[in-house]
DNA sequence: GTGCATGCAAACAGTTTGCACAAGT
DNA sequence: ACTTGTGCAAACTGTTTGCATGCAC
């Protein structure tokens, strides 16, 4: 519903030209909502104009994060986009095991940040990792066979099942 | 120098067989010291064995994973691989701009650890999760044009030297 | 001897690149 | 008109898989 004056504007300040592609590119993260994979944003695309090729989809996502109108978070290999929204700032949580995205407050990270920051000089770039570990439902589905969950190299643990599924929420 | 006991114990009790392979691409990762990559461990075992395919060594890693033997880390896409020293844990914070691993104390996220155990329910796995920044060397350097550090989209940055070297500290 | 593990080759996914043509400025 | 961006195809990297032989048990 906004009007796509950022984008031009964007482009046009750092001197690359406003292209149906680009425009359609951008607005396909937002619509598809979440981070989104090169793939989806293909596929949506695709549906309004068909002859868009995954180059110009790789190519424009990459331009789109040097201008910062988009966030790259890799997740397990694959670099997924979601929208920057500086006021939407959020952390991501990955389940391994169900591979849905976990939501907490924003900003939840900022303390460890600023620990980050002021001890070691670090500049964690919050935005763009990707942390994984167990949600609370698969955490209690994985529960079993954990007897002490010590570091007995006892049992395999399946790879489980990654339903490649996007995220549910933002 | 230590005995490669728990290799045999961890293979037998979980039905697998003790190959030579097997020892080398653990010792290997072990001499090897720090977050490595497939290649590195290939590379190595070859040095004595090269007869060694990368299909094994991708095989064998990931049995080793989970048998809890060896820890894996994605960084950007690619996994590396750790000895599992539950004595020796320890945060992974990559620098984006440099590639090298910038070490804070051990325990350095537990806090957050415990905090996002409390408030999300997500069990996060401090040891298989690569945080990406800036670190502090790099940050100066890339300290120009940043005016206000803000969210203006003006000028882009190139991707900078990346040199996919191993990371110098464990 | 039985079956898991290896090596080899081929397939695979995600991503990048070279080039001629099309399109934005 | 000039130059950047696109589409197409091909290369490339990291990783996985099918299959016949070999080796640990």
């Amino acid at each position: 519903m906004t009007s796509e004056q950022p984008i031009a504007r964007a482009l046009h300040g750092a001197g690359h030209r406003l292209t149906p592609q680009r425009v359609m590119v951008l607005s396909a993260v937002g619509a598809l909502g979440g981070h989104v994979a090169v793939d989806d944003i293909l596929a949506r695309v695709r549906q309004e104009y068909p002859f868009i090729d995954v180059a110009t989809v790789y190519r424009t996502v990459g331009l789109l994060k040097r201008l910062h109108l988009l966030n790259e978070v890799v997740q397990g290999g694959v670099s997924r986009y979601e929208v920057a929204d500086p006021e939407r700032r959020h952390d991501h949580l990955v389940c391994e095991h169900c591979g849905k995205a976990v939501q907490v407050g924003p900003r939840f990270l900022d303390e460890l940040r600023e620990r980050l920051m002021a001890e070691a000089g670090f500049d964690l770039h919050v935005e763009h990792s990707s942390f994984s570990g167990l949600c609370a439902e698969c955490r209690l589905d994985t529960a079993h066979s954990h007897s002490g969950h010590g570091h007995a190299p006892e049992a395999e643990r399946p790879p489980a099942h990654r339903p490649h599924t996007h995220q549910e929420a933002v």
